[in-house]
Order: structure tokens, then C-alpha cells, then sequence
RNA sequence: GCCCGGGUGGCGAAAUUGGUAGACGCAAGGGACUUAAAAUCCCUCGGUAGUAAUACCGUGCCGGUUCGAGUCCGGCCCCGGGCACCA
């Protein structure tokens, strides 16, 4: 064993000897307790950063720390190969996309091996290979089948940069995720899956996942969006509220049906199937204007300013209240949603504020119908009170007048009540090439037909050639001809292809058998669910949704038998890095990579500048960013790693800070990283230089230091353990790995028991670092002289008897404050505590005159004596 | 506006059940070794006063509960994230 750490001469004959051993290549068993550990799979963008290096290290330590406790540990790999940055490489690049992505997924495998994962990669795979999507394809054609698969022209986003279809999710702030593109508003026949029809058990489903983040339930139950009211039917009449017998009727939805005395009146969204049938004449003009330039406007333009400025019509239609029998006026505006409740609604000015503005703004009454405590403001009062100028209402308070509405309605059978979700359909319709193509075709006479079963999968050719950013497979005229499997006739293909969600949704499940002849096989039940899901909080709402819904249509199509994909998840925070730059001479601000800035300190140690390395310029600080290539302020990974090696890397990117939160990047971080493991590495040299054989810890013949040391590390493995078990601050039990070389280090004992005791302590810390840092600590081990995997071996367990004290300090308080301390035997009777307690000279001082009122005692821990 | 997080040294942070605030790491300062540098090792490191022992102050702000509050309660301020005309 050389006495200098090199970790380029250990680490890839490690993982040389990993890869032929198949370490980490697993099998069903069903003695053993299943662990299945998964990150969020990558896209394989190029190359790696050190986000996903932190992410894979998290599932790593995880993975590696559950085997050492027995567990059957499944940890695979793959690739979410499908998407837009391929088509856009293959745009300006003129390579086609498959290639440009296989490409890239070869070279971040090699990445990844060099990290010394424990990936077992016989289960490896790429979602864009059709022996992975056919089966996508055809459970589809089934939901078709089951009708929870449907074709509507819809109004989409449409992004004019990426030329495709958005999902609402997928535009932020009226712009296009990826793109940042001003979202436009078209209408195309897409493809839905029917995810509202699962609303309600995606909402209930969240109380059970007890392992997940608050945050990510709270955001999804947002989004979600269940709200509870009632819906109830008006008829159309004239302004006097005469109506002939058969009159139209319109249904709203209300979550506040108690308030219904006090519509003043009705408001229709301008899309309406009902605005041209009860527009008058005199208004037909107006309204349609409305309508068209409503039309015109997306959705998120109209809904663009929060309510400040609410634009309306009116229609000439008056509706009847049933409540009331009196007539409103309806209008149509805005801010009323056509894919929200039935798309129309009762204003009520008095007690909601959209309609108190929209009242304002076109002169329209209010009447007040809840009574407020501290009197009327000039606003729409929404809280609880009494209700007035509701009749029968009248006095109850809202829960009661709620509940007593609702009985009205339904008695007179005029409605019901009625629970309306937020959550809209998912549209998977996009209109790319690189993606897996919806197994649908379109027949002139049978409509929209499924791809029969026998014809799967629907491949998409991969050697293709960009013209243009228009898909191949469209500009295509051939591809998509093809004989309708109903009628035989001459139809097409649908050229459009899945939301790469969709592959997202499922690949955990395809891991465990991942060479089934089916979608599923019974493997699947013996992984599943995923013991600990890992990845990004970006993810928090898309893809962990859809994820959850597609397992339950696995479910209900008896592929699996659990309820939901992941019992716990984490998020782990991103990396985050200082930015620099300057100013040029036209005023624009270029980023410099940190590897190329040198900070200048003061004699605090506060960053007080920055240069440029080489020149000396100076660089404006600008602040720390998430690591990003627009801020320039990226690392890549490659360098360190031959730099320092893979374990420098992974036992940085996880100490710090605690896995949810941001890690900051900094280069002298990553050397105390590497002095670590050097110090690690040095000290066991040295102790194995001079204590070649092994001998086991005798207790009973140990002195005070000794014990000492040996309590340490026996107080290190609880801490260890239960940091990375139960809390997942891989941080705080990094810091306890090195308090214990620290420790370690300055046990200087060369006796028989003291080399035991120092053998014990130097086996056991590397032991416990390797879940962190495997490469370093197999290479350890092995020269310790043991000749077995670490991987493989039992986690270290806690000697209870190594943790017994015979003396312990006591802290000393007086009215509650530190005034010292004192070392006395374990478990001393209070009596003798307090004797020595007020014989203490400084707490005698603090005392002066005062005469003892009570003392209060933590045994073993603290004393505080209240003096007055 | 609503819903989540969070605010602790020069910095990242720790303090797990109300019991010694600042573990561990980084940066900084001093020293040892060295021809020198790197590497390594040792010491100091929240603020103020003091040679020191020690005292006072200190976990965003104000108040409360308690023998004792970073931790619990009430009210505010600020930062980050999510949602946002959803009736």
C-alpha cells in the first residue's frame, strides 16, 4: 500500500472488478427484504453536471447503505431519451436525432461508471427503443378501448419557437417552458387521457404517502384543486322574468350557494355553447365582437392582469333566480372559464370580490348578504356571519346556510351538490418527431381507430433527415398511409407523438422486468412500489403526478397491486455556484466560468473581489446562482474527477448542506473533501505499518482513554446510522465521520489494547464511509488484509456496553444561566449533585445573597438552581 | 392575494423530545517543518470589556409562556418556492 492517496490507480480496477463481478446485478428473492432505491431518470442531454452527480450520489449512499443492512437492493439506470433538444441538435447539426441521443446516452454512461455507482445495468434502458415503447403504445390503444382515451379539438398552447403543442403545465407565466417563447392560442384535434377521472383518488392518495415532502403534497393538492359546492339550473327569461314553458336553461356552479339572494346577476365565459341562442338582437353585434376578440386572445392574456381591469358584455338575456324569482342580467366576460364547473356562474358582488369589481365596472347592484362583525368597507365581504336579506336564510351561519341551500335545491329539484376539480385532462398529443408515435389511426369513414395489436409497435423510423423544423414523419407523405383496420379502406396514420411524460410515467415498473414479453410481468409486484424515489422539486407537480396516475391505470389494468409508484420520496436541492462577471464596452454583461476567477478576501475572510486568473482584471461578484450555462456558471464534473477521483466528488456533493437543500460549489470545498479521504488513507497506512495483525477489542481490560475512543466510535455508528437511515442528513453524519478521524487522530497509544482499540476504531470508520465513498474504502479494506466486498458485509452495529460512562459532565445554571460545570459519577443522587453544585465557586459568586427557591434537575445532563 | 419553506459567525451549516448556541467543513490570522514552495502538523477564530479568571450582549423584529426558548405561543418584517380571475 503506497503511503500517498492516488485515487486514479484504484478507482477504475475497482470498478473493473465490480463490473465482472456483476456486484450489483440482483434477482427476485423472496427470502430476502426488497429494497428498491431509483432516481429520476436523465435526459441525455451530453454530458453530466453536477446535479445529476448529487442526485445519483443521494440514490447511491441510499442504495449501498440498505444492502450493507441485508436488504435486496434493486438500484437501475436508464435514459429519458425522447425529447426536443435532440430534434433542435439535429436541426442545427444535421445529425439525426437517434444518433445525436445514443451518442450522448454512450458517453454519459461512461460518466456514470466513472462515479462507481451501483447500478445494475443488465436492467439498462432507453425510452426511446421501440422493445420499450410498443408497450406504451398498446396499453393505450387499450385506455382508447376502456374510454379513458379521447380525441377533442382543443384550444392548446402553442409555442411558435418549438412549433408544438404545450400542456398547461408546461407554460410559465404565458410562456413556453423550454423555449420562453409568448405562448399563442390555436385549436388541433388532440389526444387526452382522462387523469380527471382519477381526480379524487389522486387527491385522497396524498394523506397516505406519508414519506413524501409537504411541500410537493401541498402543491399537488393545489393543483388538484377540489372544491365543493353546488350546481343549479336557471332559466332564461325576459327582463320582467316571464318565461315560456320550454325555455333554455343555464346550470352554474357555485361553491357559495348561501349567497344566492344576493345575485345581481349571471355571467356566461364568452365560449358558451349557449351566448349565440340567448343573445338579443340588439345586443348580437356587441356580444360578437366580444366573443371574437376573446377568440383572438389566449387564455393566459385574458387572464393576464389578476383581475384589475375585467372586460364584459352584455348579452340582452336575463336569467331567472330561482331563489329569488326575480331576473338577473347575463353577461358574458373574461373571467369566467368555459373547462371550469359548467362555465357559467351567479355573481355575487356583495360577497365575492371578481364580481364586486365586475358590478362596478358596468353599474350593476350589490346586495349584501353575509353580516360582517366590524360592519360593511367598501369591499365584498367574504368571511363567516350571519346571513341577511335571504329570507329563510336569514340569521344561519355560512357552513349552516350552505348545507340548508343545498337541501332547498335538491328538494325542488332544481340541483345538487357538486364537488368540481382544477385539475384539467392531460393532453399527450405533440406535434414532433422525436417521441414515440400515437398508435392511432384516422379513417375518412370508421373516425379515430387503434393501431390493432398485432401491428405494434407503430416504430418511428430513426435515419431520417431534418428539413426544416417540420417533422419527418409529416413532411413525410408515405409514412403515414395506411389501410383503416376496421373497414380497410384507405386512412392515415396519426403523425403526432406522445408527451415524453408519457415514458416517464412508467419506466420504473419496466426496470423490474425489463425483457417481459408484456408491459408488466409478476416481477414487478415483487419490487414494487419504489422504496425511495429521488430527484429534482421541478418535478413536483408534472411528472410526480403523472407518474402516480399512470400506476394506478397499471393497477386497475392489473399489472401491479399497489396503489401508488413511490412510498418516499426526496428532492434534493440543486447546486449552486457564485457567478462573476464584467461589463464590455456596449453595456452587456459577460459571464466568466469560476475555474477562470480568483477571489480576493480581506483579513476577515469576507470576499471583497474578484480577477480574473492570469490578467488580474477585476471581475464584478455577482452572486450564487443555480448552476446554469446562461450565468456561465457551470462546473463540469470530468476534470474533478480525474482531478481528485470519484469519491472526492461524491463525499462533497453530499456533505455541506442537508440533501434537500442547495449545495454550494466551491473549489476548496472539494479539496477538504480530499483532504479528508487523504487523512483517512495516511492514517491507516501508518497504523497498518506498524500493526499488521488483526486482534479483537478486549472491554473489561480497557483504561479511560481508551474507553474514550471506543465509546466515540460506538457513538459515531449510532449517529451514522440513524442520519442516513432514518433522518437523510448525509451531512450531519459526513461531520461525524470526520469528528471520529479527528478523534482518531489524536488517540496516540501504542499499547496492545490501544492498537486494538485503534484497529476497531479505523475498520469501522471505513466501513461506515463506504456507502459514500466505495473506491477508497474497498481499497482499505483489502488492506486490512480482508478478502470480502464491503459492499457485501453487515452494517457495523452499536455495542451498547461501549456507550456506558462512569462519569458525566453536569451543566451548572443559576435562574437559568450557564455559570459551570461539573464531572461526577453516572446516575449521582440529586443530593450529591446539588452538594457539589452549590459548593461551585462560580456559582456561589452568581448567587451573592440570594437564598435557593428550587432546583431543578436533568439527571445526568444539567442543574439549574432558582435563587432569589 | 392564497399556500408551502426559510431567516443562527466572514461563508456552508449543526444543535433530533424545551436543557452547555455555533459540532463538522471552508475562509481568515498566527506558528512549526522547509533553501523555498506545495503538502502536512499545531494554535486562535460570534461581539464588547478585561493580562486573565470572568462578565455582559448575541439565533430577523416586538411581546408572551417557562426554572430554562434557536426550538413553543401571539403579532410583525424580510427572503426563496409554488399557485394565481377555478366561481
Amino acid at each position: 500500500m503506497s503511503t500517498e492517496y492516488q485515487p486514479q490507480a484504484i478507482e477504475a480496477a475497482l470498478q473493473q472488478r465490480w463490473e465482472s463481478d456483476r456486484a450489483f446485478e440482483v434477482h427476485e428473492d423472496p427470502d430476502k427484504e426488497k429494497y428498491y432505491c431509483l432516481c429520476m431518470l436523465p435526459y441525455p442531454s451530453g454530458a453530466l453536471h453536477m446535479g445529476h452527480v448529487r442526485n445519483y450520489t443521494i440514490g447511491d449512499v441510499i442504495s449501498r447503505f440498505q444492502r450493507m443492512q441485508g436488504k435486496n437492493v434493486l438500484q437501475p439506470m436508464g435514459w429519458d431519451a425522447f425529447g426536443l433538444p435532440a430534434e433542435n441538435a439535429a436541426i442545427k447539426h444535421r445529425v439525426p436525432p437517434a444518433q445525436w441521443t445514443y451518442k450522448n446516452i454512450d458517453h454519459m454512461r461512461s460518466q456514470l461508471k466513472q462515479l462507481g455507482f451501483a447500478y445494475d445495468w443488465s436492467r439498462e434502458l432507453a425510452t426511446c427503443k421501440p422493445e420499450y415503447y410498443r408497450w406504451e403504445q398498446l396499453m393505450f390503444t387499450r385506455l382508447f378501448e376502456q374510454g379513458l382515451v379521447y380525441r377533442k379539438a382543443a384550444e392548446v398552447n402553442w409555442d411558435p419557437v418549438d412549433q408544438t403543442v404545450l400542456a398547461n403545465e408546461q407554460v410559465v407565466d404565458g410562456r413556453g417552458w423550454r423555449s420562453g417563447a409568448p405562448v399563442e392560442r390555436r385549436e388541433i384535434q388532440q389526444w387526452f387521457l382522462k387523469i380527471t377521472d382519477y381526480a379524487e383518488e389522486l387527491l385522497q392518495g396524498l394523506d397516505a404517502l406519508e414519506g413524501w415532502p409537504d411541500a410537493v403534497k401541498t402543491m399537488q393538492r393545489n393543483w388538484i384543486g377540489r372544491s365543493e359546492g353546488a350546481e343549479f339550473d336557471m332559466r332564461v327569461c325576459d327582463a320582467d322574468g316571464r318565461h315560456a314553458k320550454d325555455a333554455a336553461r343555464i346550470t352554474v356552479f357555485t361553491t357559495r350557494p348561501d349567497t344566492s339572494f344576493g345575485m345581481t346577476y349571471a355571467v356566461l365565459a364568452p365560449e358558451h355553447p349557449m351566448v349565440a341562442e340567448i343573445t338579443s338582437d340588439e345586443q348580437r353585434e356587441a356580444v360578437t365582437a366580444f366573443v371574437e376578440q376573446a377568440r383572438n386572445t389566449s387564455e393566459m392574456d385574458r387572464l393576464a392582469d389578476g383581475g384589475l381591469e375585467k372586460r364584459g358584455v352584455f348579452t340582452g338575456a336575463y336569467l331567472l333566480n330561482p331563489f329569488t324569482a326575480e331576473p338577473v342580467p347575463v353577461y358574458l366576460a373574461d373571467y369566467v372559464l368555459l373547462d371550469y364547473g359548467s362555465g357559467a356562474i351567479m355573481a355575487v358582488p356583495g360577497q365575492d370580490q371578481r364580481d364586486w369589481d365586475f358590478a362596478e365596472a358596468y353599474g350593476l347592484p350589490v346586495v349584501r348578504t353575509v353580516q360582517p362583525p366590524d360592519g360593511f368597507d367598501g369591499k365584498a365581504y367574504t368571511g363567516d356571519g350571519p346571513a341577511i336579506n335571504s329570507e329563510w336564510l336569514n340569521g344561519l351561519d355560512v357552513k349552516s346556510a350552505i348545507l340548508r341551500a343545498i337541501e332547498w335545491l335538491e328538494s325542488q329539484g332544481l340541483g345538487r351538490r357538486r364537488v368540481n376539480y382544477r385539475l384539467r385532462d392531460w393532453g399527450v398529443s405533440r406535434q414532433r418527431y422525436w417521441g414515440c408515435p400515437i398508435p392511432m389511426i384516422i379513417c375518412p369513414d370508421c373516425g379515430p381507430v387503434p393501431v390493432p395489436e398485432e401491428q405494434l409497435p407503430v416504430e418511428l423510423p430513426e435515419d431520417v433527415q431534418f428539413m426544416g423544423v417540420q417533422s419527418p414523419i409529416k413532411a413525410d407523405p408515405e409514412w403515414r398511409k395506411v389501410d383503416c383496420p376496421a373497414c380497410g379502406g384507405a386512412a392515415e396514420r396519426e403523425t403526432d407523438t406522445f408527451d415524453t411524460f408519457m415514458e416517464s410515467s412508467w419506466y420504473y415498473a419496466r426496470y423490474c422486468c425489463p425483457d417481459a414479453d408484456a408491459q408488466l410481468d409478476r416481477r414487478a409486484d415483487y419490487w414494487l412500489p419504489v422504496d425511495q424515489y429521488i430527484g429534482g422539486v421541478e418535478h413536483a407537480i408534472l411528472h410526480l403526478m403523472y407518474f402516480r396516475f399512470y400506476h394506478k391505470l397499471m393497477r386497475d389494468a392489473g399489472m401491479v397491486s399497489s396503489d401508488e409508484p413511490a412510498t418516499r420520496l426526496l428532492c434534493q436541492g440543486m447546486v449552486v455556484g457564485e457567478t462573476f462577471y464584467r461589463e464590455d464596452d456596449e453595456g452587456g454583461t459577460q459571464w466568466i466560468n469560476p475555474a477562470d476567477v480568483a477571489v480576493v478576501r480581506d483579513r476577515k475572510g469576507r470576499v471583497s473581489g474578484a480577477v480574473l486568473r492570469g490578467t488580474d482584471e477585476p471581475v464584478v461578484v455577482g452572486g450564487v446562482e443555480k448552476m446554469s450555462k446562461s450565468k456561465n456558471n457551470g462546473v463540469d464534473p470530468d476534470p474533478l474527477i480525474r482531478r481528485f477521483g470519484a469519491d472526492t466528488v461524491r463525499l462533497f456533493s453530499i456533505s455541506g448542506s442537508p440533501p434537500d437543500q442547495s449545495r454550494e460549489w466551491s473549489e476548496s470545498g472539494v479539496e477538504g473533501a480530499h483532504r479528508f479521504l487523504r487523512r483517512l488513507w495516511r492514517g491507516i497506512a501508518g497504523f497498518n505499518a506498524r500493526h499488521p495483525s488483526a486482534a479483537t477489542v478486549e472491554p473489561a481490560a480497557l483504561n479511560d482513554q481508551q474507553k474514550a475512543l471506543r465509546r466515540k466510535v460506538h457513538q459515531t455508528i449510532a449517529k451514522v446510522t440513524d442520519d442516513i437511515q432514518r433522518r437523510y442528513t448525509f451531512n450531519t453524519a459526513v461531520a461525524a465521520m470526520m469528528e471520529l478521524l479527528n478523534e482518531i487522530s489524536r488517540f496516540d497509544d501504542r499499547s496492545d489494547a490501544g492498537s486494538q482499540v485503534l484497529r476497531e476504531a479505523w475498520e469501522t470508520l471505513v466501513h461506515m464511509l463506504s456507502p459514500v465513498a466505495p473506491h477508497i474504502c474497498q481499497h482499505l479494506w483489502d488492506a486490512f488484509g480482508y478478502r470480502e466486498n464491503l459492499h457485501d458485509k453487515t452494517w457495523p452495529s452499536v455495542d451498547a456496553s461501549a456507550l456506558v460512562q462512569d462519569r458525566v459532565t453536569i451543566v451548572l445554571q443559576v435562574n437559568g444561566k450557564k455559570r459551570g460545570k461539573i464531572e461526577i459519577a453516572v446516575d449521582a443522587a440529586k443530593e450529591r449533585v446539588q452538594e457539589q453544585a452549590l459548593a461551585n465557586e462560580n456559582v456561589r459568586r452568581s448567587m451573592g445573597q440570594a437564598t435557593v427557591r428550587k432546583i431543578i434537575y436533568v439527571p445526568n445532563k444539567l442543574m439549574n438552581i432558582v435563587a432569589s
